[in-house]
DNA sequence: TCTTGACCCTAAAGCAGCTTCAGGGTGTTT
DNA sequence: AAACACCCTGAAGCTGCTTTAGGGTCAAGA
């Protein structure tokens, strides 16, 4: 099949699955040689599926990789994906935990303000001006698997 | 005082001042004649804690704009402030139901791999490899104030 | 005085995971 | 033959910085 087709049967655009190859996370397609077309069979579509299935559950191309190369590794021992699925739920639970204390201090931040009125009283541009109070709790400085780093986005 | 200092003073790199003044986030220091280094003064440190303590919040740039226009004119309503700590709560908080959702994800495909084997048989990539379930719940199309866009980073 | 080290400057590239754009072929239909 | 859908490559854009490369400035010590 042509990549117009596979994006679709997938779910994403070509540009996506050409994004894919480059990265190293699908192998090139033949390509027609009378036009140059890339060609794509059922294997490539079983791989983007997987690849899409651990893109939606928030996995890095790293963590994404290594969970490609145990699946064609049918011998080798399993150990690896659990423990990088285990690793991958404290990125995840980690990032709600800094969200959830965001969340507390962005409403302590809204209830400065509660009726409208100029923004020279506004007690939320009060508090804004304050310097950060460190919660003087010293950051633990995540030893990552060199390799498999994911950050669940801290922008 | 001249750059290095004030990045001690609030607790960020010079690069990061920088480049704050290149986003016009933070106005052009003045420069010595001499040597062409930039000199800064007290609006310009209250300016950058009020820039630092909204990225800890998360804001976006965007965000953070429109927060210290509104901080420039102290006779405009802060109806305007009020609305944009309200939209970006929902930031936040949309941004945490997704991550709740994928955590749930995440253990139940955790839970098909018990014991170590081999990756032939492990029912984690077993899991990977079927196509993604439709939650069949219609995506919201968050209608986002154009210019003020905020995602909490959804990688 | 010369040199070392700390500090300053700019411009450009890198990170992640794509998307978008520019510029140009291919292939089928009307 | 023109129109339109589809394919190709390479490069830039997005976000919020960090890092690197390459080069001035300035104080103090040898
Ligand atoms: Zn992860
Ligand atoms: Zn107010
Ligand atoms: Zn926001
Ligand atoms: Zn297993």
């Amino acid at each position: 099949m042509k990549i117009g087709v596979l994006a679709k049967q997938v779910g994403i655009t070509v540009e996506t699955i050409r994004y894919y190859e480059s990265e190293g996370l699908l192998h090139p397609a033949l390509r027609d040689p009378a036009n140059n077309y890339r060609r794509y069979d059922h294997s490539h579509l079983e791989r983007l599926i997987f690849i899409r299935r651990c893109r939606t559950l928030a996995m890095t191309h790293n963590e994404i990789k290594i969970l490609l190369q145990a699946r064609v590794e049918p011998d080798a021992s399993c150990e690896t994906i659990n423990e990088l699925i285990d690793e991958h739920i404290h990125h995840v639970q980690a990032r709600m935990a800094e969200l959830q204390i965001l969340e507390t201090q962005l409403i302590e931040l809204r209830s400065q303000c509660r009726a409208a009125h100029t923004t020279r009283d506004c007690g939320i541009l009060r508090e804004l001006d304050h310097p950060i109070e460190e919660s003087s709790e010293a950051q633990p400085e995540h030893s990552h698997v060199p390799g498999s780093q994911c950050r669940i986005e801290r922008h």
